[in-house]
DNA sequence: CAAATTACTTCGTGCCACGAACAATCTCAA
DNA sequence: TTGAGATTGTTCGTGGCACGAAGTAATTTG
């Protein structure tokens, strides 16, 4: 019982710490943290904004602006979907593609870095137990 | 190395999950992220703008603001330092504790559901292995 | 006491997210 | 086929969050 607690507790502050690595990360590259989890949604597809939006839990309305600005910044573009004239399909320039690339790249540095004391078995059980949470995680969140 | 890898991208992986999860409590308590952070900062003692700022990693310009907002909430209060009469000490009101009880209570509870279908040994092994890694982190990041 | 330091605030800027309202397009069923 | 309803995306207004530069007041230090 309190194992679990401490769980929760580890858990959070935890995250807290990957996070703060997240946007540092972001910093290095010139990108925020949304855009940053932004173009990771994109790394090997073009998305429309109404499936984009639900990867990234947001709304179409917030999501309009994420890519306005993105694109201001030439990390991607709007392309027309000939099938649905309504559509609009988002895609990574090939800045953007670099720009993933980069971000990518340092944050399993700086994350591998911040897992590297573990011996490789507990390392390769955490990552095991990891996934396995993950995997069975109930959806995403209520909305 | 393949599960090094897994680790660095489960890990950012459970972090939104778990970042997601948090905001979601937070609404419910009708609390923001950051105020949820700044709340579990005061738990058990009144602390400076200068010193809550370092723990929560923010500028003060920012802290002025997230205190400004909650204190129009009734959630925390400025008092004035006897010893030091530049300085203000921020503090939970009544109101604030019982957000916070409220806010932890539940926080606590969905991610015990979230481990909750872990075998209790891979669950405490992963606890600790939580609980080291936090501990090991170096520093903050870098700032 | 004067200069440097510290604690906090103000101001301006930009990003992020939400919900309501709206236009264009598509779908399906009568 | 056509008209009601759904879907796709945008605009607009609001509010929160975070930063940095500049400023005020109080404290410390040489």
């Amino acid at each position: 019982m309190k194992e679990t607690q401490g769980a929760a507790s580890g858990l959070v502050r935890l995250t807290f710490l990957v996070q703060n690595l997240y946007a540092d990360v972001g910093r290095d590259c010139d990108l925020t943290a949304a855009q940053a989890q932004m173009l990771c949604s994109l790394a090997d597809r073009s998305i429309g904004m109404a499936e984009l939006s639900g990867m990234l839990c947001l709304e179409r309305s917030s999501l309009t602006g994420l890519v306005d600005r993105a694109q201001q910044r030439g990390l991607v573009v709007r392309e027309n979907d000939p099938h649905d004239r309504r559509a609009v399909k988002v895609t990574l320039t090939p800045e953007g593609s670099k720009a993933l690339h980069r971000f990518n790249d340092e944050l399993t540095e700086r994350l591998d870095k911040l897992l590297a004391d573990l011996p490789a078995t507990e390392r390769d059980r955490f990552a095991k137990t990891l996934n396995r949470v993950i995997a069975e995680a109930p959806a995403v969140s209520g909305h």
